[in-house]
DNA sequence: GATTGCTTCTATAACGTTGTAGACATCGTT
DNA sequence: AACGATGTCTACAACGTTATAGAAGCAATC
């Protein structure tokens, strides 16, 4: 069915390196030929064969996104951004799940897909610096989302400081009784991202800097997936350990939306009573009101610099592995200083 | 740097093919070359290069995913069920963003990685059932949503009795006064969802049984790319138009949202003066206050079904094709109930 | 007039896998 | 003892592309 390069090269009566070459623009070519060969292209409506030209080339031009999963808001919100930044390099994106798992992210970060990718992208959560230095088998890797990792490319927020700037932001509307939601802080356990235990630093550092000392009954994290009900119940526990609470900080927006969303209807007000802070500015936040005050990952430049990275390394620089910080912005809104 | 079959063969002493019958379980060979060759694999770390595999066996397990966006949560969780789906057929899924775009549309359509993919499900837009029928090259094609389409495989909800159900919910309510805020209703555009239209039909129908006349005045499409700025602008220009509004039904669960702010922010109650109801069930539709009564596709369904058609075209078989479909199912929550 | 250099093109060998066809045992059956 | 049937393995030719090496033509140089 599909022509191939043979057809055309018959067709247009040169060999088939000639049309090759016309098809990958090589300088020595006739003008004469070179039209020759591509009418002869549109007759048969010849495309390349992809998979041999893959096999050929040693490159197919795509890369694995692999991520946690996509419904999260951020994570889809993020994987749209790397597929069309992958898109002006030429590349293609193909999405791998995680779930966050341990098992899976390694076989990503080994590509498993062997001549398939020429690189990775991975969104990790459970990776350790020393599985990292080990890595059986090393394809071109950029992780996103913070860990102790230097032995692959990564690009990721400061979440110590993204904590620390909304932190401070709900010290400086005076309030004073400032709960925590999310996960677990402390020590780190595996399928939990690694972030989280530094937005708590965060957490801590502001407190301390305006001399507050540090209320483990301030602290909750919400069992299970941060589902809805999760984070209620999350709710309910700082309500009940710290009935004097006056704000919430929420380790990400989809948690904090949920937290507005079970103090209202609990009778809380917010932000009267209880001002709530994120980290991600997903587009939720604009959308509920009241809306949610965050800090605003620059989620395109984490995109481009993640893709650039990428593209760098398969290109076969042998530089060292490179951590670049990307901005976050503490944008203000309604749940924090009230209405407008 | 990567073994190929050929070393493996070398070092366990048997025929390249005798590794390559082991590797697909070809099932005449003795325990002892098996254990051998299993050991070599092991040995070199072997695994086999997929791009060859590819351009061999004319099949590549991948299947190319093209949506308008992935921001859009809807689209974002339909994204995340197929990835899901397909990983159980062992299929890859790889993300073309089309914006809607004609033209990228039916580049998706035409398969325009030759011999990359293996099928397409398109999430389509702006493809014409003239187009459909003649598309020159056929690639494997499963359309999601909904269009004038029956020369593709099509799986959908009836868009017009989701619209219907969502409506007949707000007038059983005793709301007698329901606008319709989302994309135009009338003769379609290019890059507008052609599900638009249906949903107005349906929402003309709910009236209809109810002996209410239409009344364009209830009627507004918002400009631009129904981001929550140009939401609130259409909210505007109902209530100016009908300051007697008792319900907006939106096209779908963004618009809605964004619809309950302005509403919200205008001073208007939600429900009490005016009910909101939309279409999609995203998630941020349990985390707003108050939380979204929407009709919900059976996003895990669809996402089986097309996977299943499509793997169904891919291994070839010549059925007409067939129009699923999809259950949907009306949630009501608090934005037309009030609060529990 | 042989040599060199430049342009233009071609024949052929890869890339690493799987399918085809057949070789060679082994076994039970006539 | 010959035969087909079955099990186990192998040599080799594809798949469709690109890279290498070099041929042929032609101009300029020694």
């Amino acid at each position: 069915m599909g022509a191939t390069i043979k057809d055309v090269a018959k067709l247009a009566g040169v060999s088939i390196k000639t049309v090759s070459n016309v098809l990958n623009g090589y300088p020595y070519l006739t003008p004469a030929t070179k039209a020759k060969v591509q009418e002869a292209v549109a007759e048969l409506d010849y495309r390349p064969n992809i998979a041999a030209r893959n096999l050929r080339r040693g490159r197919t031009g795509i890369i694995a996104l692999a991520l946690p999963n996509m419904s999260t808001p951020y994570f889809a919100e993020l994987a749209e951004r790397i597929v069309r930044e992958a898109e002006k390099r030429d590349l293609t994106v193909l999405i791998d799940c995680t779930a966050g798992d341990l098992e899976r992210e390694k076989l990503v970060a080994e590509g498993f897909r062997n001549n398939l990718i020429d690189g990775v992208i991975l969104q990790h959560w459970s990776l350790s610096e020393r599985y990292l230095r080990s890595r059986p088998d090393k394809p071109p890797l950029v992780l996103l989302g913070e860990g102790p990792v230097r032995s692959a490319d990564n690009v990721a927020i400061d979440s110590r400081q993204a904590a620390r700037t909304a932190v401070t932001h709900l010290l400086d509307l005076g309030r004073r009784r400032i709960g925590v939601l999310g996960a677990r802080g402390g020590r780190r356990r595996p399928g939990q991202p690694q972030a989280a235990g530094r937005r708590h630093e965060g957490y801590a550092e502001a407190l301390d800097a305006y001399g507050i000392p540090f209320d483990p009954a301030l602290v909750v994290a919400p069992p299970g997936a941060h589902g809805p009900e999760d984070v209620a119940t999350g709710v309910d526990e700082l309500l009940a350990k710290s009935p004097d609470i006056d704000a919430i900080f929420c380790l990400n927006d989809r948690v904090a939306l949920g937290a507005i969303r079970a103090l209202i209807t609990r009778g809380v007000r917010v932000p009267s009573d209880v001002a709530v802070a994120g980290i991600d500015d997903i587009e939720a936040a604009r959308l509920t009101t009241p809306s949610l005050t965050t800090v605003a990952p620059d989620k395109a430049g984490i995109a481009r610099i993640a893709v650039e990275m990428l593209a760098e390394r398969i290109a076969g620089t042998d530089r060292p592995a490179r951590r670049v910080t990307a901005d976050a912005q503490l944008i203000v809104r309604e749940s924090t200083l009230g209405s407008s």
